[in-house]
RNA sequence: GCGGGUAUGGCGGAAUUGGCAGACGCGCUGGACUUAGGAUCCAGUGCUGCAAAGCGUGCAGGUUCAAGUCCUGUUACCCGCACCA
């Protein structure tokens, strides 16, 4: 009988919803286990099958760790603040709540369509204000804390979005989101300070096991670098504090450059006496974006400011002072030293502006370029630093510095804090009231939360302002402080605040008196898996690995970091090789593989198509197999006769096992799906198959085909739910078959091969090779040289003429 | 420029970490069954060659009885960061 795989597929969802085979229990005593997948934005278009890769993959562990026993939790919920939905409801004039709950009810559908194992009793939506209430309130510890504060600043702006953007979300001077360009504008922006741990996001990763990538990603975006700062004394008064990596560099310091931003451009405009050329100059970088800045990185620009000096303060020549925009004013001071010998960059504006290049340490060619990796260079020209190495060198000045008073050590970041405003409405109303006498007041926790107000128009605004700055009824109230007439601020929050705290409410998503209660995180905290996407690397992970320390700093929580183990997903690719999108039209909607082969065809494709970590492109013909594959086990449940395990089928029946156990395990679900094909190619091979082997088999293979196996169990082995059932165990020693077939090499090259008994003596095995007629053949007449036996593996017989 | 990664048949990919390269699947070839086949079953399938045999893991060397795997050099592609002082 053909397998009805529509019939089979409703009836065992069904079956599972009615049973709650998949809840995540609360009670003591238990394995706990907690498997967590990145949750989905659930915009308009669907789920595709890239998607669906990371997701059938924790469900198969998910799946595979339950039938070992372990409490698995196994959570979904959905990200759903976001422009997308947004812009989607301005462009239909529909409320985005009402398109985010058309959106979840599409996706939720197309998760359950594939049989996945969530605990839907633990959904959570970061847009329902039971959640966000939570968001809002960790907010306002921040604030409390100090790590919550406004700034006016430069920001990035989307021209498209008309919205702020985080540097993590600017791609090559565009918005990541929508490909518009990215400007500059001053803006006033709550900040979060996650620079202050910095330090801590480096050292924790100790703590974690991440694969080596994502760890050093998240090092070098939070770029730390060890140097000096030091003082300069200038001629109008004011002393330039600089930060460098290179102290040991400082008497080559020949010249000093200041960012156009700089304030001191300000302060010293009466001495300038080519002001004009100066203002010129910074309006010029002020109009270019940051990714016209780097274009041009190759050709230094920059004036000489007339009419101010500064004094190298260990050799006491006086130095010029420039400004250009090679030197940022979001990273240090503001204003480097300038060492030309020792620095690309400074060497190009020293040859452009023909200033002068001294070399402080040996071992380059200074006039041709500049000696930037001197490890072992000697320092020269540098008064007492003369003859030391550089690192040396760098430890003497900086004693020096601190004496002296002009100088200390310093640690620096590239990590800058996390411009958290947006100018739009569908997110988190920020709960700050802005009260002219009070300042920012935050809003009462008994408050929380702040919901958003229903409006006519979502639309943006052109001059920046949040779509919520025009509800006045909602914009108007008095100051909870001094009871005076005060606004509310106005701006939402990003989409990464939802998604910064989500895991920790899967373990207590009801709670109304607190984010989780103790005793649930307690229970379920840190994640023991967290399965995701390389590229929230420098965002989400990295954002929610900061609010988890505060958290745990305030008490919250009770471990430093969230994830115990992280491991990244390759991508699939559409069928052109090229990254799935609506916009390419390669998208592969997983209803319509459902649809024409059934979940468990898709699943195991999924899983089959090529190594899990690894990039890889969708192929619709290769699924045929995987297909095919199903059928061949669904026409097995009718050849199953009475017994045990058969004695010629014990070896690959523990091999098997031992194979689809380990490679769950290491994410290595292809070569799982290729040993089960093994095994049935085998068992067909035979022709017959025992209800113990079956039963066997049935299990293996129910993470990737939870469906047909569920069914085969109920209609071939019978009495009970094969959910129920325990992953088979597997013996060490009956992996084996006790003869083995022995390869052999005549000076490394394959001549025969003979099959042995197991764990034959290697004089017994190289006198079998010796008499094995080919290889006979191949050493009649030649001088043995040497004889090597591999136990169980081969043997290479080294001959010579003669 | 810095950091990380990849390279194996027509295709997706295996290879117990130095021990029989190409598991498993797709595709392809031939055959069977069939009114029919985009179904199923059987056989074959790295390349050259009638064969014997030879060649073969991006390229060039090296170590070794033995190299996809280790070492040296090199090329191409992908990802992340990038005027970060």
């Amino acid at each position: 009988m053909k397998y009805d795989f529509k019939a089979v597929e409703k009836k065992w969802q069904e079956k599972w919803r009615e049973l709650g085979c998949f809840k995540a229990s609360d009670k003591d005593g238990l394995e706990n286990f907690y498997i967590l997948i990145e949750f989905p934005y659930p915009s308009g278009y669907g789920l595709h099958v890239g998607h669906a890769r990371p997701y059938t993959a924790m469900d198969v562990l998910a799946r595979k760790r339950r039938l070992q026993g372990q409490n698995i939790m196994l959570p979904m919920g959905w990200d759903a603040f976001g422009l997308p939905t947004e812009n989607f409801a301005i462009a239909n004039k529909i409320h985005p709540a009402k398109v985010n709950e058309n959106n979840i009810k599409f996706f939720k559908s197309q998760l359950e369509n594939i049989g996945y194992s969530f605990d839907w009793d633990r959904e959570i939506d970061t847009t329902d204000p039971s959640y966000y209430k939570w968001t809002q309130w960790i907010f306002l510890q921040m604030f409390k804390h100090g790590l919550a504060y406004k700034a006016e600043m430069p920001v990035n702006w989307c021209t498209s979005c008309k919205c702020v953007l985080a540097n993590e979300e600017v791609v090559d001077g565009v918005c990541e989101r929508c490909g518009s360009d990215v400007v500059q504008r001053e803006k006033s922006q709550w900040m979060l300070r996650i620079t202050k741990y910095a330090q801590r996001l480096i050292d924790d990763l100790a703590l974690v096991d991440f694969p080596e990538r994502v760890k050093t990603q998240q090092i070098n975006w939070i770029g730390r670098s060890s140097g000096a700062e030091v003082t300069f004394k200038t001629t109008a008064g004011d002393d330039l504090l600089i930060y460098t990596t290179r102290p040991d560099t400082l008497f080559g310091a020949t010249y000093m450059v200041i960012s156009p931003e700089h304030p001191f451009i300000d302060r010293w405009a009466d001495r300038i006496e080519n002001l004009n050329d100066v203002r010129a100059y910074q309006k010029e970088s002020a109009r270019k974006s940051d990714f016209e800045r780097t274009e041009l990185s190759k050709d230094k620009t920059g004036v000489r400011i007339e009419g101010v000096t500064a004094v190298n303060p260990v050799n006491g020549k006086e130095i010029p002072i420039f400004i250009s925009d090679y030197v940022l004013m979001t990273y240090g001071t503001g204003a480097i030293m300038a060492v030309p010998a020792h620095d690309t960059r400074d060497w190009d504006f020293a040859k452009k502006f023909d200033l002068p290049i001294i070399e402080v340490v040996k071992g380059g060619n200074v006039s041709e370029e500049a000696y930037t990796d001197c490890a072992e260079g000697i320092m020269v020209n540098s008064g007492m630093l003369d003859g030391m190495s550089v690192e040396e060198a760098k430890k003497a000045i900086i004693e020096y510095l601190e004496k002296e008073g002009i100088g200390h050590a310093k640690v620096n970041y590239k990590l800058r804090d996390w411009v958290f405003s947006r100018q739009r409405y569908w997110g988190e109303p920020i709960p700050i009231i802005i009260c002219d006498k009070c300042g920012y007041v935050p809003l009462d926790e008994s408050e929380l939360p702040l919901t958003l107000p229903e409006v006519e128009s979502y639309e943006t605004t052109d001059t920046g302002e949040s779509p919520l700055s025009k509800i006045d009824s909602w914009v108007n109230v008095t100051c909870p402080h001094c009871g005076g007439p005060a606004k509310r601020e106005t701006d939402t929050m990003p989409q990464w605040a939802g998604s910064s705290w989500y895991y920790l409410r899967y373990c207590d998503p009801h709670n109304d008196k607190e984010l989780a209660s103790r005793e649930a995180l307690e229970r379920w905290m840190p994640v023991d898996w967290y399965n995701g996407g390389m590229e929230h690397t420098t965002l989400h992970l990295l954002y929610s690995r900061f609010w988890h320390k505060f958290l745990y700093d305030i008490g919250v929580v009770t471990t430093p970091e969230p994830y115990k183990k992280r491991t990244s997903h390759g991508m699939i690719l559409g069928e052109n090789g090229e990254k799935m999108s609506k916009s390419r039209g390669n998208t592969v909607d997983p209803n319509d593989i459902v649809r024409q082969y059934g979940a468990d065809t898709l699943r195991l494709y999924i899983m089959f198509i090529g190594d899990f970590e690894k990039e890889v492109s969708w192929n619709s013909e290769s699924i045929k197999g995987c297909n095919r594959f199903l059928d061949k086990i669904w026409s097995l449940g009718d050849k199953v006769v009475g017994g045990g395990m058969s004695a010629d089928l014990e070896a690959d029946f523990h091999r098997t096992i031992k194979k689809v156990t380990g490679d769950i395990e290491n994410l290595k679900f292809n070569t799982a799906v290729a040993a089960l094909m093994t095994l049935v190619n085998k068992i067909l091979d035979k022709g017959a198959v025992t209800k113990k082997e079956f039963e066997t088999l049935l299990i293996l293979l129910n993470p990737f085909a939870p469906h047909m196996t569920e069914e085969l169990y109920e209609k071939v082995i019978g009495g009970g739910y094969l959910h129920d059932c325990r992953w088979p165990e597997y013996d060490e020693a009956k992996c084996v078959e006790n003869s083995v077939e022995i390869a052999i090499q005549v000076n490394g090259k394959l001549k025969s091969r003979i099959t042995l008994p197991i764990d034959i003596s290697e004089s017994e095995a190289l006198s079998a090779a010796r008499s094995e007629e080919k290889t006979a053949a191949a050493i009649a007449g030649m001088t043995i040289v040497k004889e090597i036996y591999v136990k169980n593996k081969l043997v290479n017989i080294v001959v010579k003429k003669g």
